[in-house]
DNA sequence: TATTGTTATACTCTATAACTATA
DNA sequence: TATAGTTATAGAGTATAACAATA
C-alpha cells in the first residue's frame, strides 16, 4: 500500500487541515482552538472542572492546561475559584463574556467545519466520529 | 453535541496519538514521522522526486521540507541530485542504506499503527481511510 | 515574470523535570 | 507519600517573508 494512503499519513493530514479551518475561524476573538477547546468544556459544565479533569479530557499535560487557563483569564473569558472540596484544587468556570463568547465562536467554528467536511453525508460523519472515538479508546471496542 | 465529540477534536486526539506511537516505533533509528514520510515517499519513486513535489504531496512547506531532506541526507539515507530536464530541480533519492532502512523501520511502524488501530477491524480501517481521503479532498466527493 | 530551492524568523505545540501547597 | 497546580526549558511543528539561481 503506497505511503499515501498510510492511515495515520491521512490523520495526520486531515487534522492539520481541520485545525487550520477552526483557528481562523477562532481568530477574529482571538482565541485559538486549544483555548476554545478549555472554554467550551467549562462552559458545558455546572459546577466547573478541575485543571486535572481538563487536563484529562484534553490528553493534555497539566502544565499546558495551565497555560491556557491563563490565556482565557488575561481575556476576561475564565475565572478560578477554589474547590469547596479541595484547596489544592481551583475549579475553571466562565465569565458571562465567557460564556456568550463561547457560543458565539462556537457557532462559527462548526460552520467552518461542517464547510471542511462538505464531502461527508450526515451518517458518514456519525461514521468517522464513531472510528475516532474508537480509535482514540473512549469506546469500547466491537467484540 | 458535547465538545469531545466534535471532529475536530477526535481528529487531532487521534491524530497526536498515531503520529507519538509512530515517532515511538521510529526512535530506535533517529528517525521521526516526518522524516520518514520523505524517505517513504523517494523509495517508492522510480525517478526520485523533487522537493516542490514532496512538499506538495506532504502538504508542508517547501522550506520544511528542505530541513527534512537535510536531516536524511545527514544521516546518509536520501541524496540530492541535479534534475536532467531543468537545473533549478533537484531530485530527492535514497541511498542503498536509505531502501533498507525504510523497509525496516516502515515495517515497524506499520505494526505500531496497527496496534494503535487494534479496535479497528479490517474493513473499519479501510472505511476510515476513506473518509480521511475524503476529508483532505483527495478523493471525488458522493454525488 | 514565475518557479525551485534556500535561509531566516517567530510563534505554537509537545514533552519533561522540578517545585509548592495541600491531602 | 501522593496529588493539584505551577514554573521553567528544550525541542518539534507551523507559518511567512525574502532571496539567488534558473526557467
Amino acid at each position: 500500500m503506497p505511503f499515501v494512503d498510510n492511515i495515520g499519513f491521512l490523520m495526520s493530514r486531515a487534522s492539520g487541515q481541520l485545525v487550520r479551518a477552526t483557528n481562523a475561524a477562532l481568530a477574529e476573538d482571538g482565541l485559538r482552538v486549544r483555548q476554545y477547546s478549555v472554554l467550551a468544556l467549562v462552559c458545558e459544565s455546572d459546577a466547573g472542572l478541575s485543571q486535572r479533569d481538563l487536563a484529562e479530557v484534553l490528553a493534555l499535560d497539566p502544565s499546558q492546561v495551565v497555560a491556557l487557563v491563563d490565556d482565557l483569564h488575561r481575556a476576561g473569558l475564565v475565572e478560578r475559584r477554589p474547590s469547596p472540596a479541595d484547596r489544592r484544587t481551583k475549579l475553571v468556570v466562565p465569565t458571562e463574556r465567557g460564556r456568550g463568547v463561547a457560543v458565539r465562536v462556537g457557532e462559527r467554528a462548526d460552520a467552518r467545519l461542517a464547510d471542511q467536511l462538505g464531502a461527508l453525508s450526515d451518517s458518514e460523519r456519525d461514521t468517522l466520529r464513531a472510528l475516532l472515538s474508537r480509535v482514540i479508546g473512549l469506546d469500547v471496542p466491537a467484540v
